[in-house]
DNA sequence: TCGCCTTTAGTTATATTATAACGACTGAGA
DNA sequence: TCTCAGTCGTTATAATATAACTAAAGGCGA
């Protein structure tokens, strides 16, 4: 959720968010592309929210800060931060969510990397993994049949390890 | 697409597809539900079609055969269809394809199965798979961290056979 | 500094996908 | 017959996403 502690017009941010928004920056530098203010405030509204947030949410609380933010100032910055990595759509939910890996990520330029997202139907939260198996199985049975395969969506809806217990 | 062939008014479908709709009613009855005209009327025009159809598309056919027909009837017919496991939803393209494995299976009631969908962005065509290889990695990759799966979305999309051929 | 060009953003309108809400009808069984 | 659950008709609206056009901003060479 976003954070009520350290939000002001200026810098809505907590220091850990602006720390990663700081990476974002640096990771746009070496690509040549621009985390313009608009999709920085965005990525840091993502980023702050424990679960996913679809687009309205997000324009909600841009308005907050930018009073005639509108659909397309929105889908544009998310256009923009899903073609750098720097988030996912969770396509079941038609929401997005902060990458855990591209930050982390030492790889080099264009590190596309195949994550699986695990969606708990019990508390909205979703973990993004990096399953080597589940990306090799995949990788097979396309080949098995002749595809191609450029890139795939893995979700699994099912029951966190805290709400398996409640 | 749907075939101009043996269709009319009374009875838009080929004998192809009415055969598939004869084993849905079976499989219905089997279960207590019913299949009603209406919703027999949408899985014929989703199996009519070699691509997976959005609700609109469905409602524009369906509207030749029940003059008010409106978005309700269809979701509600696809809500049915779902539930019975006879279509399946594809999440990356908000559009409905029949399931390849249901009409077939003979591992009785409540057999849901685990399918994995390859689509190509050449010709938009969906083939249904069933890897075990995958569904397994899946499990496996859902208990080591404690995530108990419900259901799964695999959507790997990419290029088929013939495309990468043009 | 200037002009030129590309990218980004503002703005309005609209398209696309999906659901809420309520009343009427139907058929099965008490 | 009465009642109940399930289904459907109908209207309205919610939620998600994009088209199209204009304006501003930023990079870059002359
Ligand atoms: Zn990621
Ligand atoms: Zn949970
Ligand atoms: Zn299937
Ligand atoms: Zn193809």
């Amino acid at each position: 959720m976003l954070s009520s502690t350290a939000m002001t017009d200026q810098d809505p941010f907590s220091p850990q968010i602006l720390a990663l928004l700081d990476r974002a920056a640096a990771f746009c530098a070496t690509r040549a592309s621009r985390l313009t203010d608009t999709r920085r405030l965005v990525l840091g509204l993502i980023l702050d929210s424990s679960k996913p947030v679809g687009a309205y949410d997000i324009l909600d609380h841009l308005r907050q800060y930018q009073r005639n933010a509108a659909p397309p100032t929105v889908y544009r910055a998310l256009d923009f931060l899903l073609a750098q990595g720097l988030i996912h759509r969770i396509e079941r939910m038609s929401a997005f969510i902060g990458c855990a890996h591209r930050l982390e990520c030492h790889h080099g330029h264009g590190c596309g990397h195949r994550a699986q997202f695990l969606i708990c139907s019990g508390c909205g939260a979703v973990s993004e993994v990096e399953d080597s198996e589940i990306s090799h199985a995949i990788a097979s049975a396309a080949k098995k049949i002749g595809f191609k395969p450029h890139q795939s969506t893995v979700e699994i809806e099912g029951l966190c390890a805290i709400c398996q217990q409640g």
